[in-house]
DNA sequence: CGGTTCATACGAAAAAAATCGTAAATTGCG
DNA sequence: CGCAATTTACGATTTTTTTCGTATGAACCG
């Protein structure tokens, strides 16, 4: 049980914490450039962002040194089951296979993707 | 080309539309009864929220008659699409398998849905 | 008719999120 | 040292979203 209860990342904090799940670790300025790669945002929004997040426990951060280092506080997989398990009943009326139908209907899946996907499903019909 | 081109519409408003995405047409009191199964929201709330959306273009409605009667102006499946794209890169950064691992994993879906969805990665294939 | 109920309109307030300016502190450097 | 650059803290503002109170009028009922 390593996470936590009442999280709730608004859109812009997720931006945030993909960029920490990706990198690990991360100062403030290169968490902003990399937001910077695909909106425009100033540095001390993204700072403030990053300070109420670490209220909030979203993250954490080491303030030994001057420049302080973040890190994601709250896990990758348990967060997207969560806003998954949100989304989906949010806009599909809970119903996974509907969004997994919708998904891959996108036409952005690869065929080695498609195998993955594959090998999965046959490991869930076995448990039955 | 049936649809629009800047919809987005907020948490709450995905909940008016789901319901009437499901009942084809209703009045605002059909609707508030039944966000009412599940939160806690004034009937005017609900009001205000469809005449907003009914400005955006999201709902059409229909006001020959004292009660007005809504129905949704934006297809379910596009606006299904548009938003499982803004969910997939915020959250899964931008790989829609990631997602639907993650969706399968869930363990919410039953034989036959998989069934559905190994036919549709089967079809996925041979397009290749 | 007169009163009660139910509907919409409208404005405004409250709450939530996002943005940014400015100040103060530290560091690095010429 | 003294200046420029970088960083955090903090408060305030702006924007977006949600909520609701009140007014007004139609419909219904006895």
């Amino acid at each position: 049980m390593p996470d936590n209860k009442s999280l709730k990342p608004t859109e812009s904090e997720l931006e945030i914490l993909q960029v920490l799940w990706e990198k690990g670790n991360a100062t403030v300025r290169e968490v902003h450039e990399n937001l910077l790669t695909f909106k425009d945002v100033g540095y001390t929004t993204t700072l403030k962002l990053m300070q109420i997040m670490n209220e909030k426990g979203l993250v954490k951060r080491n303030d030994s040194f001057r420049t302080h280092i973040y890190k994601a506080a709250v896990n990758k997989e348990v967060t997207q089951k969560y806003m998954l398990h949100k989304f989906v009943s949010n806009l599909f009326g809970g119903s996974s296979s509907q969004l997994v139908m919708q998904a891959l209907g996108d036409g952005k899946v690869t065929e080695q993707e498609l195998d993955e996907i594959q090998l999965m499903i046959d490991q869930l019909k076995k448990k039955d």
